[in-house]
DNA sequence: TAACGAAGTAACCAGTTAGTGCGTTAATTG
DNA sequence: CAATTAACGCACTAACTGGTTACTTCGTTA
């Protein structure tokens, strides 16, 4: 009736995670940001890429990175912000490994070799890097417009297939006039393309597209069609 | 008080679409289940296409369609159902289309580079029909797998590209031991590849990916890679 | 022409979901 | 060690959304 009315809420006491047997496990700290805004990125990678940017749902990412979902909005402002995280990471990533491949040590014709096999394995091993960026396309690429990160970091990738084609020209192995944009768009297209349909591709095709065989057949076809198309 | 309480609810009556001036357009009939259903059709594909299941609105395709969204559960019984018709109906019409090609009366070659040019026209023309597939995919192919006719319709599409290869290898331009189904999937790849994901690609590639110049230069270079591919 | 089934409609509902208010608890620092 | 700061958590809500109820009205045909 009069002054502040108490409050109704009934809080419970911190449960330590110290549970009986659970050891062998590295135990997680009381308070750890940066590991706390991994799981969370990590949660989410998954549930984006499982169920898209309007599928996914918050609860689900706070539920599987055992964090609070007011972590999420505390770490990251919203749904729409987290997803772009996690989409720059999960670019930075790929330029990041393209970039260890250290083309510029080998021959052209290896090198080239070298860059499909690993566009196809990095596909395959991560498997949500292809389901985000189909997302993303969704959204016009409304979250990778903003990021001034990749798009450095594009510019070092194409710079480098340039510099790939241009030696392999001099050298006399590959005939000239490729254009490297739409040779890079070909190499991740004919590995994007086999696994982000096939399961559409399963039922046209009457095949099991991931089967072992079925993919050292497809990787090698890749390298066959890639081949083909650059040497002289 | 007693008895059945009158209904509060209040019902406009029908309003005629004969407003002044509007029309050259063929007037919409009062009762129609047929067209009903296809405008709903229409809408779904728009809004399936532009959202993805997950993010596509009921509400929306209903007002889009001009239709009460009543009529969407009468006529589809469900938004998931709604999405398989739409489905069904967009894969039957690529593979309609494709039978119409009249491939088996040219040569091989020719043939060969009909369908490359049919696929990426298609694909440019009918952006819905990428979307949709991307969604399918995200989704496990769930829906497509009930259809029977989809999987009677792409044994007559690969049967038809089986008979194209072997023609060609038959008469000497193609080189033998080209796995159909590869090939098949190499062409859709690097067409709908860069489609799907034009908007991304313009941030790496740092490129209008639809000028009309950009579009004939992938075109050329996709007919250059399959034909480097067949040739012996 | 009465009557019946199909086409059409608006209001409603129950469950879901992104996002918050407001509190507690652990770590850090003066 | 007191005070401050940052991490964390529960309960809640406003808006949304797929689906339904309960009707009206049109077109056809027995």
């Amino acid at each position: 009736m009069t002054g502040k009315p108490a409050s109704n809420r009934v809080y419970l006491v911190y449960v330590k995670d110290e549970e009986a047997g659970m050891s062998g496990q590295e135990k997680r700290k009381t308070r750890d940001a940066e590991a706390t805004k991994k799981r969370i990125m990590q949660a989410a990678k998954k549930e984006f890429a499982k169920h898209g940017l309007a599928g996914a749902r918050v609860d689900e990412i706070a539920e599987r990175a055992k964090a609070n979902k007011r972590m999420i909005y505390h770490y990251f402002g919203s749904k729409e912000d987290l997803f772009q995280a996690v989409l720059e990471e999960a670019y930075l990533d790929i330029r990041t490994a393209e970039q260890k491949l250290d083309l510029e040590a080998l021959p052209p014709d290896e090198a080239l070799e070298r860059l499909v096999r690993f566009t196809w394995n990095y596909y395959l091993k991560n498997p949500e890097f292809i389901t985000l960026v189909n997302s993303e396309n969704l959204h016009r690429a409304r979250h990778l417009k903003k990021s001034e990160r990749i798009k450095i970091a594009s510019r070092k990738f194409v710079g480098m297939m340039d510099g790939l084609l241009d030696r392999g020209v001099k050298e006399g192995v590959f005939r000239p006039g490729i254009d490297a944009t739409q040779l890079n768009i070909t190499i991740a297209a004919i590995g994007y393309y086999y696994l982000t349909n096939r399961f559409t591709a399963a039922i046209v095709f009457e095949r099991d597209m991931m089967a072992k065989d079925a993919l050292e057949e497809r990787l090698a076809f890749n390298i066959d069609t890639v081949m083909r198309l650059v040497k002289v």
